[in-house]
DNA sequence: CGCGCCGTTGATATTATTCAAGACCAGTGG
DNA sequence: CCACTGGTCTTGAATAATATCAACGGCGCG
């Protein structure tokens, strides 16, 4: 991990003559993150996000298909996204996988580590990624000092619980093509928060893995996505969609039966 | 466990009015509670038990059939399962009701509240139960005065979304027979872990909440219990259950598609 | 260029749902 | 005591939804 990458990715790096060393030469820059009104210091004071810094560790850079983590891993750190994207995944004893969560920027992942202190599930890069690192022993000192912090944090473990329960609702009581289309909903709603495009964005999983992650099989979700841009409702190229039609894709979401 | 009752309630006077009867008399005794290993205490010593105490609101009481919050209400506190059990149930947009928790005593159910500030589920009773209250200001305060409570709560947060991933597994991945007798399975483990028999116990849901909770409709759970009674693995009785050949079960919940 | 992964599409099989009928059971009132 | 009632549970047959199997096209990459 700490592995001086060859090259840097620098998406949003400014001026190319930074350092090439290491992406931990700087600590995170909440202030200046695009992501801070969804992250971890969301309303905090100034002073006290200068605070959070000094116990964020540093960054650490995942290339597609790696693991920031792997199942069964010890529980040090959570991660906050700050570039890219990632995937949350189990494997049932036998073998079967099972995505269960899909990572933005702005995401805090690693919570599942929290019950037993080891991660009961493994968070790889969909593509080359970035996280923030927030060794949970410095945490819960910090959590102790400042309560606003505590009450973030507390927001957002319920938030985690709210997603989830999202998923559970989607899973237990959703047909297919509901599914799909809350999953494109919900990514909408999720890019546009984050100042993306709320219309136009492209998936990071592949059909598996989107079945996956909502419990159909991959040639279900392809033969979807192809009624979709037949019916006019999204416009589907391989991994990159387009939303047309936004009001009829939210009606799909909730009709009876 | 019959909890010795000796202050249950006075009877509260025909002409009922809320639905949530507060217990006036004692706080709860997490030092002789049955459930102090499984709950929130666990693992604290005697004196800061006592400091938890302090901050214990009274006992509540809830019938059967009624509901200890509903969705929408603000999040006030959280609270530990003492006696009896309940269920958690979100509403979706379009009426159809989804079953997403099965609480037994020791368990601490109302954190969905804790994202948003309202509960976005309710929890309702499935026997006359009893639960202790724990209000939400009191225990951030005290979490920032005892770190073995903060890393308490921590486990428990962790703990609840393991839970809630171990459903995403179960809705996202197995057939309809994995889930039915994964359930049995969970059941007889956390039985077991309260003290009581691990082979037999009695459901406390109708087969159309069990078929909620794991994805499936009432028909299609009558005919599996069926099923397993012909073949020999679980003797079913209405909502009694026996378990007879655990191996064998155990076997089913990883069997390859 | 050829190879491997990914995505699409069709035909068929399987699984679970739906619809329907009736049994059981506890509580209620005649 | 019995019949009645409403809710729950079981079971069967028909149906719909999704998975499976299979073939093929495309794209990116070494």
């Amino acid at each position: 991990m700490t592995s001086t990458a060859s090259h840097t990715v620098s998406s949003h790096a400014p001026g190319g003559a930074s350092n090439v060393l290491t992406i931990g030469e700087s600590r995170a820059h909440c202030a200046h993150c695009n992501m801070r009104e969804i992250c971890l210091p969301a309303g905090l004071a100034a002073t006290e996000i200068e605070d959070l810094h000094a116990i964020l560790g540093k960054r650490v850079k995942v290339h597609r298909g790696e693991a920031l983590y792997r199942a069964g891993a010890p529980f040090a750190a959570l991660y906050a996204v700050r570039i890219g994207s990632l995937k949350t995944v189990v494997l049932s004893d036998d073998g079967r996988e099972q995505v269960m969560g899909y990572h933005l920027p702005g995401d805090l992942v690693g919570l599942d580590g929290m019950g037993t202190h080891r991660h009961e599930s493994a968070v790889t890069a969909l593509e080359d990624s970035e996280c923030c690192v927030i060794p949970i022993g410095h945490l819960e000192t910090m959590e102790r000092l400042m309560p606003t912090l505590q009450h973030n944090l507390h927001r957002i473990f319920g938030r985690e619980i709210n997603i989830d329960h999202g998923m559970l609702l989607l899973l237990g009581s959703m047909h297919a093509e509901e599914r799909l289309v809350a999953f494109l909903v919900n990514l909408s709603a999720r890019y546009k928060a984050r100042g993306y495009s709320a219309t136009e964005f492209v998936l990071r999983m592949t059909r598996e893995e989107i079945g996956s992650y909502l419990g159909l099989k991959l040639e279900t979700v392809s033969r979807l996505f192809s009624k979709f841009h037949d019916e006019g409702l999204v416009q589907v190229q391989g991994r990159g969609i387009k939303i047309i039609d936004m009001p009829r894709l939210r009606l799909l979401v909730n009709r009876r039966s």
